[in-house]
DNA sequence: CAGTTAGATAACAATTCCTGTAAGTTAAGC
DNA sequence: GCTTAACTTACAGGAATTGTTATCTAACTG
């Protein structure tokens, strides 16, 4: 995601109004590696503004996204994580406390044969291990 | 997922009721590949058995994920699809219908260095490909 | 720099997918 | 056949997200 002045002239060029609750919203994603989600952000944005909807929220990530900024991922969590982080990268899920962390593979095997595609047009490529982040197999271990 | 019969035994093994419904379930999800959904189940259901609830569809879905018989998938396509396919594979997502596909790959190299696991312990690793089924492909090539 | 207006916001209702509750029904064991 | 735990159904409720609409404001206009 570019920087947050950088998205107030991009959303004033593509002619969409920049709010004091847009920026705010850049702000908080800016070098955000939480994957956070829509309700996350939205209670940081309520500390400093708090009349801002979750609607509006929402609508800000969903225009993001449009714009090829941020990506929204379905991880299976329950909500989806907005992600600011652009580079080709995969997740790592923990299946106790959903906590999201990046992992940088170089998967050449999936340079697949096109005879186990069937005629399937590969947009992309996801792949998401799921397990116990450090901190909770440090505690699992306590137990 | 075993054979209706099988599961009828081992329900009854495991002190759980063999009803009507449940048999109907485990009749359609026998050899299904269509990745359905706990609703599309239940449309057929009801072609059969007009009162049965969507409840007891999601019930009878749940318990056959959790004896392992079944799989309930998060694909990102709104609702979770439901997988009788035990065997180790991962899926072709279209973007465009939600239709979804089976793929086996074998990914030597996803056995990751643990440096770039930066502590997470990995208990499994899901591929998936999103993309146009060859249908939709189709269809946008005619456009 | 006030006026205009397309677009943004906030409040609230609605939707989708799924789960909880409670009252009636039934399979399985005796 | 009787008992009872398990199952089923109807319906309400919940979480995440989206639709609606009246109000507001950023950015343009003269
Ligand atoms: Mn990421
Ligand atoms: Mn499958
Ligand atoms: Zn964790
Ligand atoms: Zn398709």
């Amino acid at each position: 995601m570019r920087s947050p002045d950088e998205l107030v002239a991009l959303f004033r060029e593509n002619g969409r109004k920049v709010t004091p609750q847009r920026e705010c919203i850049f702000h908080l994603l800016h070098n955000n590696r939480t994957h956070p989600t829509a309700e996350s952000i939205h209670a940081e944005v309520v500390k400093r503004m708090p009349s801002v909807s979750l609607k509006t929220v929402y609508q800000t990530l969903h225009e993001l996204e449009d714009m090829g900024e941020i990506s929204g991922l379905d991880l299976g969590t329950g909500s989806v994580r907005f992600d600011p982080n652009q580079s080709v990268h995969h997740h790592l899920v923990c299946t106790n406390c959903h906590t999201v962390g990046d992992i940088y593979l170089e998967i050449d095997s999936l340079q697949l044969a096109s005879k186990v595609l069937q005629g399937f047009e590969v947009g992309n490529a996801e792949v998401t291990f799921r397990g116990l982040c450090s901190d909770c197999k440090r505690l699992g271990n306590l137990i």
